[in-house]
DNA sequence: TTGCGTGCAAAGGTTTTGCATGGCA
DNA sequence: TGCCATGCAAAACCTTTGCACGCAA
Protein backbone atom coordinates (compact mmCIF):
# COMPACT_ATOMS: atom_id res chain seq x y z
CA UNK A 1 0.00 0.00 0.00
CA UNK A 2 1.01 3.28 -0.74
CA UNK A 3 2.00 4.97 2.75
CA UNK A 4 4.65 7.15 3.67
CA UNK A 5 7.60 6.96 1.94
CA UNK A 6 11.47 7.64 3.45
CA UNK A 7 12.29 7.74 6.72
CA UNK A 8 10.26 8.13 9.72
CA UNK A 9 10.93 11.24 11.34
CA UNK A 10 8.94 12.64 14.33
CA UNK A 11 8.34 16.14 12.44
CA UNK A 12 6.25 13.73 9.63
CA UNK A 13 4.66 11.78 12.56
CA UNK A 14 3.53 14.96 14.34
CA UNK A 15 2.13 16.44 10.78
CA UNK A 16 0.49 12.88 10.02
CA UNK A 17 -1.14 13.25 13.27
CA UNK A 18 -2.40 16.51 12.93
CA UNK A 19 -4.13 15.79 9.76
CA UNK A 20 -5.77 12.91 10.84
CA UNK A 21 -7.15 14.92 13.94
CA UNK A 22 -8.21 17.05 11.95
CA UNK A 23 -9.24 15.17 8.89
CA UNK A 24 -12.84 16.56 9.18
CA UNK A 25 -11.39 19.86 7.92
CA UNK A 26 -8.47 21.18 5.88
CA UNK A 27 -5.90 22.92 7.02
CA UNK A 28 -3.35 24.95 5.69
CA UNK A 29 0.41 25.09 5.56
CA UNK A 30 0.15 28.08 7.97
CA UNK A 31 -2.38 26.32 10.59
CA UNK A 32 -0.18 23.51 10.83
CA UNK A 33 3.04 25.10 11.05
CA UNK A 34 1.27 27.35 14.46
CA UNK A 35 0.09 24.09 15.57
CA UNK A 36 3.30 22.31 15.56
CA UNK A 37 4.94 25.61 16.96
CA UNK A 38 2.33 25.75 19.96
CA UNK A 39 2.65 22.07 19.93
CA UNK A 40 6.43 21.90 20.89
CA UNK A 41 7.68 20.07 17.57
CA UNK A 42 7.78 23.37 15.23
CA UNK A 43 8.61 22.27 12.14
CA UNK A 44 9.94 24.39 9.63
CA UNK A 45 7.74 25.46 6.37
CA UNK A 46 10.18 24.05 3.80
CA UNK A 47 9.73 20.45 5.70
CA UNK A 48 6.38 21.05 5.71
CA UNK A 49 5.89 21.67 1.89
CA UNK A 50 8.19 19.05 1.18
CA UNK A 51 6.01 16.22 3.58
CA UNK A 52 3.06 17.74 2.37
CA UNK A 53 3.97 17.06 -1.44
CA UNK A 54 5.00 13.93 -0.80
CA UNK A 55 1.76 12.94 0.95
CA UNK A 56 -0.31 14.26 -1.56
CA UNK A 57 1.63 12.24 -4.17
CA UNK A 58 1.29 9.01 -2.25
CA UNK A 59 -2.40 9.88 -2.37
CA UNK A 60 -2.12 10.30 1.93
CA UNK A 61 -3.44 14.08 1.39
CA UNK A 62 -5.24 15.59 -0.81
CA UNK A 63 -4.35 19.20 -2.00
CA UNK A 64 -7.26 21.91 -2.83
CA UNK A 65 -6.45 25.20 -4.86
CA UNK A 66 -9.13 27.54 -4.39
CA UNK A 67 -7.13 30.32 -5.21
CA UNK A 68 -3.85 31.79 -5.65
CA UNK A 69 -3.09 34.15 -3.16
CA UNK A 70 -5.09 32.40 0.05
CA UNK A 71 -2.72 29.47 -0.45
CA UNK A 72 -3.34 26.03 -0.66
CA UNK A 73 -5.48 23.52 1.67
CA UNK A 74 -4.42 20.03 2.61
CA UNK A 75 -6.43 17.66 3.86
CA UNK A 76 -6.31 14.11 5.24
CA UNK A 77 -8.03 11.14 2.78
CA UNK A 78 -9.50 8.52 5.62
CA UNK A 79 -10.83 6.48 3.11
CA UNK A 80 -10.68 6.78 -0.89
CA UNK A 81 -14.60 6.12 -0.61
CA UNK A 82 -15.71 9.71 0.54
CA UNK A 83 -14.04 11.72 -1.89
CA UNK A 84 -16.45 11.34 -4.87
CA UNK A 85 -19.51 12.39 -2.57
CA UNK A 86 -17.83 15.83 -1.36
CA UNK A 87 -18.11 18.91 -2.97
CA UNK A 88 -17.41 22.77 -2.20
CA UNK A 89 -19.62 26.08 -2.31
CA UNK A 90 -17.61 28.76 -2.16
CA UNK A 91 -18.87 32.31 -1.91
CA UNK A 92 -17.83 34.91 -3.73
CA UNK A 93 -19.01 37.85 -1.82
CA UNK A 94 -18.02 36.74 1.31
CA UNK A 95 -15.29 33.63 0.52
CA UNK A 96 -17.13 31.24 3.03
CA UNK A 97 -16.33 28.21 1.67
CA UNK A 98 -19.54 25.45 2.85
CA UNK A 99 -18.49 21.81 2.24
CA UNK A 100 -21.29 20.30 0.57
CA UNK A 101 -22.23 16.16 1.61
CA UNK A 102 -25.39 15.36 -0.73
CA UNK A 103 -26.40 11.70 -2.04
CA UNK A 104 -28.19 13.86 -4.73
CA UNK A 105 -24.76 15.49 -5.86
CA UNK A 106 -23.02 12.36 -6.27
CA UNK A 107 -25.35 11.66 -8.95
CA UNK A 108 -23.36 14.53 -10.91
CA UNK A 109 -20.08 12.61 -11.25
CA UNK A 110 -21.89 9.64 -12.11
CA UNK A 111 -23.96 11.27 -15.00
CA UNK A 112 -20.72 12.72 -16.24
CA UNK A 113 -19.20 10.31 -16.26
CA UNK A 114 -21.56 8.41 -18.09
CA UNK A 115 -22.79 10.81 -20.18
CA UNK A 116 -19.74 13.00 -21.11
CA UNK A 117 -16.96 10.63 -20.68
CA UNK A 118 -15.18 13.04 -17.98
CA UNK A 119 -14.43 12.01 -14.32
CA UNK A 120 -15.15 14.42 -12.52
CA UNK A 121 -12.57 15.07 -9.48
CA UNK A 122 -14.80 16.55 -6.97
CA UNK A 123 -11.82 17.28 -4.44
CA UNK A 124 -10.59 19.38 -6.73
CA UNK A 125 -14.12 21.10 -8.00
CA UNK A 126 -15.62 24.04 -6.46
CA UNK A 127 -18.84 25.64 -6.68
CA UNK A 128 -18.54 29.30 -7.13
CA UNK A 129 -21.85 31.24 -6.40
CA UNK A 130 -23.36 33.05 -3.30
CA UNK A 131 -24.51 32.14 -0.14
CA UNK A 132 -27.85 32.95 1.01
CA UNK A 133 -26.53 35.76 3.19
CA UNK A 134 -25.15 37.37 0.80
CA UNK A 135 -27.25 36.91 -2.03
CA UNK A 136 -29.83 38.15 -0.11
CA UNK A 137 -27.32 41.71 0.65
CA UNK A 138 -27.00 41.39 -3.23
CA UNK A 139 -30.73 41.33 -4.04
CA UNK A 140 -31.34 43.89 -2.22
CA UNK A 141 -28.72 46.33 -3.70
CA UNK A 142 -29.27 44.84 -6.81
CA UNK A 143 -33.17 45.81 -6.94
CA UNK A 144 -32.17 49.43 -6.23
CA UNK A 145 -30.26 49.08 -9.14
CA UNK A 146 -31.90 47.85 -11.92
CA UNK A 147 -31.10 48.96 -15.06
CA UNK A 148 -32.47 46.26 -17.13
CA UNK B 1 -26.09 46.05 -19.38
CA UNK B 2 -23.05 45.72 -17.77
CA UNK B 3 -20.17 46.30 -19.69
CA UNK B 4 -17.07 48.20 -19.77
CA UNK B 5 -17.17 50.65 -17.07
CA UNK B 6 -14.93 53.67 -17.30
CA UNK B 7 -12.65 55.11 -19.13
CA UNK B 8 -11.98 53.62 -22.13
CA UNK B 9 -8.26 53.70 -22.76
CA UNK B 10 -6.13 51.96 -25.53
CA UNK B 11 -4.36 49.70 -22.81
CA UNK B 12 -7.74 48.77 -22.24
CA UNK B 13 -8.87 47.85 -25.34
CA UNK B 14 -5.70 46.01 -26.34
CA UNK B 15 -6.33 43.83 -23.54
CA UNK B 16 -9.44 43.04 -24.55
CA UNK B 17 -9.00 42.45 -27.61
CA UNK B 18 -6.10 39.78 -26.79
CA UNK B 19 -8.96 37.90 -24.59
CA UNK B 20 -11.48 38.33 -27.59
CA UNK B 21 -8.84 37.10 -29.85
CA UNK B 22 -7.78 33.66 -27.52
CA UNK B 23 -11.64 33.06 -26.00
CA UNK B 24 -11.10 29.84 -27.30
CA UNK B 25 -8.83 29.55 -24.34
CA UNK B 26 -7.83 30.28 -21.36
CA UNK B 27 -4.69 32.94 -20.92
CA UNK B 28 -2.62 33.97 -17.76
CA UNK B 29 -1.24 37.32 -17.16
CA UNK B 30 2.39 36.79 -18.22
CA UNK B 31 0.88 35.90 -20.65
CA UNK B 32 -1.02 38.82 -21.53
CA UNK B 33 1.74 41.16 -20.18
CA UNK B 34 4.35 39.45 -23.06
CA UNK B 35 1.73 39.77 -26.06
CA UNK B 36 0.80 43.39 -25.37
CA UNK B 37 4.74 44.08 -24.92
CA UNK B 38 5.21 42.18 -28.16
CA UNK B 39 2.87 43.88 -29.63
CA UNK B 40 3.79 47.33 -29.06
CA UNK B 41 1.64 48.54 -26.42
CA UNK B 42 3.28 47.51 -23.11
CA UNK B 43 1.17 47.58 -20.02
CA UNK B 44 2.07 47.34 -16.31
CA UNK B 45 1.22 44.26 -14.66
CA UNK B 46 -0.75 46.28 -12.27
CA UNK B 47 -3.01 48.02 -14.94
CA UNK B 48 -3.48 44.35 -16.22
CA UNK B 49 -4.85 42.68 -13.26
CA UNK B 50 -6.89 46.10 -11.89
CA UNK B 51 -8.81 45.62 -15.74
CA UNK B 52 -8.78 42.01 -15.28
CA UNK B 53 -10.55 42.30 -11.79
CA UNK B 54 -12.77 44.89 -13.21
CA UNK B 55 -13.93 42.56 -16.28
CA UNK B 56 -14.22 39.79 -14.04
CA UNK B 57 -16.82 42.11 -11.80
CA UNK B 58 -19.08 42.55 -15.03
CA UNK B 59 -19.10 38.92 -16.24
CA UNK B 60 -17.08 39.89 -18.90
CA UNK B 61 -14.12 37.72 -18.03
CA UNK B 62 -14.13 34.72 -16.62
CA UNK B 63 -11.20 33.87 -13.84
CA UNK B 64 -9.83 30.20 -13.02
CA UNK B 65 -7.51 29.88 -10.22
CA UNK B 66 -6.24 26.29 -10.39
CA UNK B 67 -2.95 26.66 -8.36
CA UNK B 68 -1.15 29.08 -6.44
CA UNK B 69 2.06 28.99 -8.40
CA UNK B 70 0.83 28.92 -11.39
CA UNK B 71 -1.00 31.82 -11.52
CA UNK B 72 -4.91 32.62 -12.16
CA UNK B 73 -6.29 31.62 -15.99
CA UNK B 74 -8.82 34.36 -17.57
CA UNK B 75 -11.37 33.80 -20.04
CA UNK B 76 -13.30 36.02 -22.56
CA UNK B 77 -16.72 34.84 -21.57
CA UNK B 78 -18.49 34.79 -25.42
CA UNK B 79 -22.08 35.03 -24.85
CA UNK B 80 -24.26 35.85 -21.54
CA UNK B 81 -26.86 33.95 -22.13
CA UNK B 82 -25.17 30.35 -22.66
CA UNK B 83 -24.01 31.26 -18.68
CA UNK B 84 -26.70 29.57 -16.64
CA UNK B 85 -27.17 26.18 -18.18
CA UNK B 86 -23.47 26.30 -19.04
CA UNK B 87 -20.70 24.97 -17.09
CA UNK B 88 -17.39 23.84 -18.10
CA UNK B 89 -15.37 20.55 -17.57
CA UNK B 90 -11.52 21.23 -17.27
CA UNK B 91 -9.34 18.25 -18.04
CA UNK B 92 -6.15 18.81 -15.38
CA UNK B 93 -4.19 16.87 -17.59
CA UNK B 94 -4.34 18.16 -20.62
CA UNK B 95 -5.85 21.79 -19.65
CA UNK B 96 -8.56 20.97 -21.85
CA UNK B 97 -11.67 22.96 -21.56
CA UNK B 98 -15.02 21.07 -22.07
CA UNK B 99 -18.46 23.32 -22.72
CA UNK B 100 -21.21 21.63 -21.16
CA UNK B 101 -24.32 21.92 -22.07
CA UNK B 102 -26.69 19.94 -20.46
CA UNK B 103 -30.40 19.72 -18.74
CA UNK B 104 -29.39 17.68 -16.61
CA UNK B 105 -26.93 19.26 -14.97
CA UNK B 106 -28.81 22.42 -15.14
CA UNK B 107 -31.16 20.86 -12.37
CA UNK B 108 -27.92 21.12 -10.30
CA UNK B 109 -28.07 24.72 -9.63
CA UNK B 110 -31.40 24.63 -8.28
CA UNK B 111 -31.16 21.56 -6.25
CA UNK B 112 -28.28 23.39 -4.40
CA UNK B 113 -30.53 26.43 -4.52
CA UNK B 114 -33.42 24.93 -3.17
CA UNK B 115 -31.90 22.47 -0.39
CA UNK B 116 -28.65 24.30 0.41
CA UNK B 117 -29.52 27.78 0.08
CA UNK B 118 -26.33 28.68 -2.39
CA UNK B 119 -26.90 30.12 -5.38
CA UNK B 120 -24.46 29.02 -7.80
CA UNK B 121 -22.59 30.94 -10.69
CA UNK B 122 -22.43 28.21 -12.94
CA UNK B 123 -20.34 30.93 -15.16
CA UNK B 124 -17.52 31.09 -12.64
CA UNK B 125 -17.94 27.42 -11.46
CA UNK B 126 -15.55 24.92 -13.39
CA UNK B 127 -16.04 21.09 -12.71
CA UNK B 128 -12.29 19.80 -12.51
CA UNK B 129 -10.94 16.30 -13.31
CA UNK B 130 -9.85 14.51 -16.35
CA UNK B 131 -11.22 13.65 -19.71
CA UNK B 132 -12.00 10.62 -21.32
CA UNK B 133 -8.73 10.53 -23.23
CA UNK B 134 -6.44 11.54 -19.98
CA UNK B 135 -8.37 9.01 -17.70
CA UNK B 136 -7.45 6.17 -20.07
CA UNK B 137 -3.68 7.36 -19.68
CA UNK B 138 -3.60 7.12 -16.02
CA UNK B 139 -5.69 4.31 -15.81
CA UNK B 140 -3.35 1.95 -17.18
CA UNK B 141 -0.15 3.61 -15.28
CA UNK B 142 -2.16 3.31 -11.82
CA UNK B 143 -2.68 -0.20 -12.55
CA UNK B 144 1.02 -0.75 -13.19
CA UNK B 145 1.38 0.57 -10.29
CA UNK B 146 -1.36 -0.47 -7.99
CA UNK B 147 0.20 -2.50 -4.60
CA UNK B 148 -3.63 -3.04 -2.75
C1' DT C 1 -11.02 70.72 -15.47
C1' DT C 2 -12.12 66.63 -12.88
C1' DG C 3 -11.25 62.33 -11.69
C1' DC C 4 -10.22 57.83 -13.32
C1' DG C 5 -6.57 54.91 -15.36
C1' DT C 6 -1.83 54.05 -15.70
C1' DG C 7 3.00 53.03 -14.46
C1' DC C 8 6.50 52.26 -11.50
C1' DA C 9 8.20 50.40 -7.58
C1' DA C 10 7.66 48.45 -3.27
C1' DA C 11 5.18 45.52 -0.26
C1' DG C 12 2.69 41.28 0.83
C1' DG C 13 2.04 36.45 0.96
C1' DT C 14 2.85 31.75 -0.43
C1' DT C 15 5.84 28.30 -2.06
C1' DT C 16 10.42 26.70 -3.58
C1' DT C 17 15.37 26.00 -3.39
C1' DG C 18 20.40 25.62 -1.64
C1' DC C 19 23.29 24.14 1.60
C1' DA C 20 24.99 22.46 5.89
C1' DT C 21 23.57 19.76 9.70
C1' DG C 22 21.18 16.11 12.16
C1' DG C 23 18.78 11.76 12.49
C1' DC C 24 16.85 7.29 10.70
C1' DA C 25 17.81 2.79 9.07
C1' DT D 1 27.90 4.48 8.00
C1' DG D 2 25.18 6.33 4.23
C1' DC D 3 21.62 8.75 2.84
C1' DC D 4 17.49 11.14 3.57
C1' DA D 5 15.07 14.76 6.09
C1' DT D 6 15.37 19.00 8.35
C1' DG D 7 16.15 24.04 9.16
C1' DC D 8 17.31 28.32 8.04
C1' DA D 9 17.44 31.83 4.94
C1' DA D 10 17.19 33.56 0.53
C1' DA D 11 14.93 33.43 -3.72
C1' DA D 12 11.19 33.08 -6.85
C1' DC D 13 6.58 33.91 -7.84
C1' DC D 14 2.14 35.98 -8.24
C1' DT D 15 -0.63 39.68 -6.79
C1' DT D 16 -1.77 43.95 -4.46
C1' DT D 17 -1.06 48.68 -3.03
C1' DG D 18 0.64 53.68 -2.86
C1' DC D 19 1.55 57.59 -5.19
C1' DA D 20 2.29 60.84 -8.87
C1' DC D 21 1.32 61.69 -13.56
C1' DG D 22 -1.34 61.46 -17.87
C1' DC D 23 -5.39 61.03 -20.36
C1' DA D 24 -10.50 60.37 -21.19
C1' DA D 25 -14.81 62.63 -20.75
Amino acid sequence: MKHESGYNTKQKEKLLDYLIANKSRHTNVSEISAYLAAEGTPVGTATIYRQLDRLVENGIVRKYAFDGKTGACYQYIEDEQQCHTHFHLKCLSCGRLIHLDCDHLAGISEHIAEHHGFIIDSSQTVFYGMCSDCAKAKKEAASANAEE
